[in-house]
DNA sequence: CGGTAACTGTACTACTCGGTCCAGCATCGC
DNA sequence: GCGATGCTGGACCGAGTAGTACAGTTACCG
């Protein structure tokens, strides 16, 4: 609700929302009590209700957290190359096993937020919106530059790289074993590199 | 728990177990209540107790019967044949819109389960492995009748169509737009046609 | 250094939810 | 018909949860 402008206060709501992601992210949303939030963050119910007016705006500031994590790891890549796509792809799979099989920090909590409906869910779209844009912006790189036919249709191919992301990391968390998520972005680079 | 033996006893546990079903894939298996999942059976709590032993229990129920579901319409088309694999793709594309995009019936559940731990998660593994057994057994048909190449890997390949179909459910959801969705799907088909 | 506003701890409330219990009703073999 | 067993309704309980109230402390600014 209100924005912290002492150190301390900065310090605290960020810590109440990490503290948040990491419970929301291996428990789930609805599954995460606020005690067992402010317990990790070590502070008291006071302090959340004074940066934010319900669990629903801690959930919000938590998927935003998660994306921008996702999105900066992206980042470190050059995704509008193949070696940048490869190594992404090799970083997620690297992540993914490294965490414990949990899933894709954004989409773990997606699936229970669109199901809530309301403002979450159009949280949730917006969330996938940006990461698809800034995938479908590296292959619009890569088509100007001759490296993708000029058929390719980046915004869909994005899209469909993203939903092998997401299955991926949905059936190897299902299954604990990396396997399912390989194959799938295999499979994904592949059709990538079937329009080189 | 107790296996009804009478008619009467049948329809009640089936008329609970589909009422769950519906709510828990609307709203989620967490923010699902017994009472309303009663109410909209129509019976009281002992009921519920007399046929399941927990709610975790009837969770359990409800991946069987939406499993059921999912592996009974696969089984409406020849998953060895371009033909019925086209054809299935579309009924899920279908199904996905006509519901009011709300996800996989049994993907949706799935992701809250496996967070769970367990034996949810368990169960979870073991459903997939189901659905994907079935996929990879059309394919290897296929690759015996040379439709596909021997270099095809049935077992790789199932998961990554099930990785597309998985993470094109999740973002049609969140969208609330059946185009990732298809995108998904052509991509897992092009897939699968590139080994032909 | 002093006042103001931001920050903090905690007790409390109102409510929901999973699970139990028991008394009563239907059903079926004999 | 009649007892044994399966089935049914709903009141009840204890645990946990989101959100509030309020009094006290800390940090910033002139």
């Amino acid at each position: 609700m209100t924005e912290p402008t002492t150190r301390r206060g900065r310090e605290r709501k960020s810590a109440i929302v990490g503290a948040a992601a990491t419970l929301m992210y291996e428990r789930g949303v609805r599954a995460t009590g606020l005690d067992e939030v402010l317990a990790a963050a070590g502070c008291g119910k006071s302090q959340l209700y004074h940066y934010f007016s319900s669990k629903d705006e801690l959930g919000a500031a938590v998927l935003e957290h998660q994306l921008a994590l996702v999105l900066g790891e992206l980042g470190q890549y050059r995704p509008d190359t193949w070696g940048g796509i490869r190594a992404w792809f090799d970083a997620l799979l690297e992540g993914q096993a490294k965490r414990g099989f949990r899933g894709c920090p954004v989409g773990a909590l997606a699936v229970e937020m669109s199901a809530a409906g309301g403002k979450s869910q159009q949280r949730v779209a917006e969330a996938f919106a940006r990461w698809e844009t800034t995938v479908a912006e590296g292959l619009e790189g890569m088509r100007q530059q001759g490296k993708l036919t000029s058929s390719a249709r980046p915004g869909a191919l994005a899209q469909a790289t993203l939903a092998s992301i997401q299955g991926g990391y949905l059936l190897s968390t299902a299954h604990h074993d990396i396997g399912p998520m390989r194959a799938a972005l295999t499979a994904a680079y592949a059709r990538l590199r079937s329009f080189a």
